[in-house]
DNA sequence: ATAGTCCCTGCAGTAACTACAGGGTCAAGA
DNA sequence: TCTTGACCCTGTAGTTACTGCAGGGACTAT
């Protein structure tokens, strides 16, 4: 019935230590143990773990990833605090929304102009250089 | 004429011991240098560093954004090679993409429910969750 | 010429993992 | 039953990607 530290491990590609260390630093909850002192998980904490495992793919760092599951948690926290801390992380998210795209399309670019032998004019650079975006 | 050091650590946001650091594995070339002794850039590193910063905000590896700048760097390299890398960073680029989407829906609906006191429901977790995306 | 702001090298410290070492738990098979 | 293999435990040390000094030189403005 219970996941083990191995189905979660298995379930987001983290490492075992991983999701130990996190438990460690307060970002996952001490779970129960089994009679054999096993860490015994439910569906909560895969959900949680996955939600970190994406952020933190996703290029936020973990006191960020701290803040977005604080809104979820703190149900009845004051609202202006909350607010603040979401526009920020939209804000965020939507910029780096823009910059992937920008690299999408020379990603694209790249493997089109492959068909046809050698790169002629490669601007993967260009695509994230100091003008793009903003 | 030149860009010092201190100029690309200001327009790419980065520290200068970071773009040291950068040089130091190989991920920018070893620049020119003053009679002092300084760092000499010109816009070519710029956009090499600025791709490189935004890459790493993105969460990609530096072994990836090594990869990804010898797509552009190795211009006569074979085009099957060059390709392969591309489309798989494509579909990590297409992922990021749809993850971040679902975590924009997720912020938005938080700020708005926030407008009418607390939040009722929030499912921002979900957004990223082990059944999300795919 | 001297104060302030930059730059240099080299090395130690931090964040976020990651990899053992040394040992316990548990289901399956001889 | 017992033992083999795959899993789990705690604790600690190492890695990646920066980040922050220390100690000293270069450049700019008063």
């Amino acid at each position: 019935m219970a996941l083990t530290i191995g189905d979660l491990s298995k379930a987001t590609a983290t490492k075992v230590e991983t999701v130990r260390y996190y438990e460690r630093i307060g970002l996952l909850p001490k779970p129960a143990r089994t009679q054999g002192n096993y860490r015994a998980y439910g569906q909560a904490e895969l959900g949680r773990l996955s939600f970190i495992r994406r952020a933190r793919d996703l290029g936020f760092s973990l006191d960020q990833v701290r803040a977005m599951l604080g809104l979820s948690d703190d149900q009845a926290c004051d609202c202006a605090g909350i607010d603040r801390i979401a526009r920020e992380h939209l804000q965020e998210v939507e910029r780096k929304i823009a910059d992937l795209t920008a690299l999408r399309r020379e990603l694209t670019a790249v493997i089109q102009s492959c068909d046809g032998g050698t790169i002629a004019d490669c601007r993967i650079i260009e695509a994230l250089g100091p003008s793009a975006g903003i």
